[in-house]
DNA sequence: AAAATATAGGACCATATGGTCCTTATTGCA
DNA sequence: TGCAATAAGGACCATATGGTCCTATATTTT
């Protein structure tokens, strides 16, 4: 009951236009752009995507998985909470070098370019920032836990802190910050979460 | 030497022309809209503003003026220093009930959609981060000398700190952050800048 | 009265947009 | 062998884009 078979991965597709949009914006990556670098015809591009639209929604769900997975394992696998912490804080610096580094963050860039006009969009980004901050949340209470956090503080203000803190160190590196603004100001941002009340 | 005076003002439909792109963004903004928001025919506009793009740039001119100009005076007039940054922070919450408080910060709305596109707009929004850069300086520098700030902390590293946090936070509000998380992370962070090494 | 500048409005431009549809050829499974 | 699903490619669509140019009219100063 099978007729002939795809012969591109959807997946891999899905991650090329996701760069894409990630790059240049939902409004500034055209459909000829997205065929182009996805290397697909008109037609198996809509009998696959559905539309320009539906594509999007795709990969925002697919950037949060991926970032959420980042984060998750960055966790797992660091040698404390506050210090994943601190590394996922100070790690945007590294991204003021190359033009890729510069793209800042897909959710933050489309809640700026996009949630406003589009329902279904704005609850793609609710999603993935409520995602982040989750992780977020998991490791502060396990650096409250280890001492390294102040336990008296609110849990979920500071996770929405952190959150803040990239969303305007990102925001910063596309508006031309140097690498050593970046990483002064993620250091002092880590510094104050462990000073906080 | 002079012919038919011109029956518009030119800074008052520049102002509409600013509004409407701190709504919309650049891209999402047609010319059509442009027209009928300022109420100018198509000769009259281009007579007058050259370009879509000459347009935009003189707008981002005008928002670093008034922004510049809106906190000078709150620095002027605000009891303390502290005060002020207080204020300047902690008011971003109150832009999360109307829509027109959405639109968060045209500078970083800009770097984010466009300043990586064209590198006569990224110069304009530099300048415009510098600007307001430079205002908390004065005002950390001010609180330092006031004993409210520690006065070992860096003063550069500290302005840069709260441009973070504000280009965070108008990125929160739009991405749909309510006005108690708003607030809540903005007196953290206020709280977390007095107590900095 | 003439020069200079403004006005509104529309014709017109090339180009691009996202999207649909149709044809023809290809490939795998039952 | 035939059905089902794919493929590439192009025709075609309505609509929109930013922008130029022209005409005709209005208003001011010299």
């Amino acid at each position: 009951m099978a007729g002939r078979p795809r012969e591109f991965d959807v997946d891999d597709t899905r991650d090329i236009a996701m760069n894409l949009f990630w790059s240049q914006g939902y409004d500034a990556t055209s459909l000829n752009d997205l065929l182009s670098a996805m290397g697909l015809s008109k037609s198996s591009f809509y009998q696959t995507f559905e539309s320009k639209l539906a594509l999007f929604e795709n990969c925002l769900g697919r950037y949060r998985e991926i970032l959420v997975g980042t984060m998750m394992d960055g966790l797992a696998n660091a040698p404390s909470a506050i210090a994943f912490i601190n590394f996922a804080i100070v790690d945007v610096a590294n991204d003021t070098s190359d033009p890729l580094g510069r793209r800042g963050c897909l959710m933050m860039n489309t809640a700026t370019e996009f949630a406003q006009r589009d329902p279904g969009i704005a609850r793609c980004v609710e999603a993935g920032i409520e995602a982040t901050r989750d992780v977020f949340l998991v490791a502060i209470t396990k650096a409250q836990a280890a001492g390294d956090i102040n336990s008296a503080a609110r849990t979920e203000v500071l996770a929405d802190y952190l959150v803040t803190i990239v969303s305007g160190l990102k925001t910063q590196v596309k508006a031309g910050a140097s690498h050593d603004q970046i990483a002064d100001v993620a250091k002092l941002s880590v510094i104050a979460l462990q000073h906080m009340t």
